[in-house]
DNA sequence: GATGCGATTGCCT
DNA sequence: GGCAATCGCATCT
């Protein structure tokens, strides 16, 4: 029996992890933890010192470059533009008039990729969520993606963020899903047809 | 400068 | 299951 690591202690993700396909990199996030550290004056209601929220990816999907219809980057625009970067960096934009979406950039620079964080299990700092979202049902904490930011006070600050850095906020290593699902993505209308929504088929907390 | 709309959510029926 | 809310961005004029 090995000692317990704490979640908030696994260090970030290396950015050759992002340096990679799309494709891969999405399937690969799934169980891999997203960690934010929240400073006391961040947390709902006050708090003594820095929180720590830890969620696992059960819910994802992947938005290519100019081949990809439904992807931001089909065009390069100064918004898009971001996913041609560095890889490991956070792509977020506000949908809708009301709720921000991340994604995480993948593909070596110069080459356009990013992946959607659709979906997440909570594991370490539940009430905050539950304050942040103005919710206590736990299985609809983090099911879509502008819950999934709310929940985890993520917004336009982050547009940018090297998620390999520890930090405020960045991705870890966790517990790969037993199994892998593959469906079309949703909620687009362009390129609707193809497969490149992965997600744990097993968990509870996936969308839809 | 104006217009149309979207990688959604939450509320209402 | 239907639909309004709400605003930044891309794409025109």
């Amino acid at each position: 029996m090995r000692p317990q690591v704490h979640p908030a202690f696994a260090p970030p993700l290396p950015r050759s992890f992002f340096e990679r396909p799309t494709l891969q990199v999405a399937r690969e996030l799934l169980g891999c933890r997203l960690v934010r550290v929240l400073e006391p004056q961040e947390v709902p209601g006050g708090a003594e010192g820095p929180v720590v929220l830890v969620a696992r990816l059960v819910e994802v999907e992947a938005y290519l470059g100019p081949a990809d219809p439904a992807s931001h980057a089909y065009r390069r625009t100064p918004r898009s533009a971001i996913m041609w970067g560095p890889p490991g960096r956070a792509y977020v934009y506000f949908s809708y008039g009301n709720h921000y979406c991340m994604n995480v950039v993948a593909e070596p620079e110069g080459v356009a990729g990013a992946v959607l964080l659709r979906a997440a299990e909570p594991l370490e700092g539940l009430e905050v969520m539950q304050k942040l979202r103005g919710t206590h049902d736990v299985r609809q904490l983090l099911r879509g993606p502008g819950r999934l930011t709310k929940a985890l006070a993520v917004d336009r600050r982050f547009n940018g963020w090297d998620l390999t850095q520890p930090g405020p906020l960045y991705l870890a290593a966790g517990q790969p899903p037993a199994r892998v699902a593959t469906s079309p993505r949703i909620g687009i209308r362009r390129a609707a047809d193809r497969p490149w929504r992965f997600f744990d088929p097993q968990s509870p907390f996936v969308s839809r």
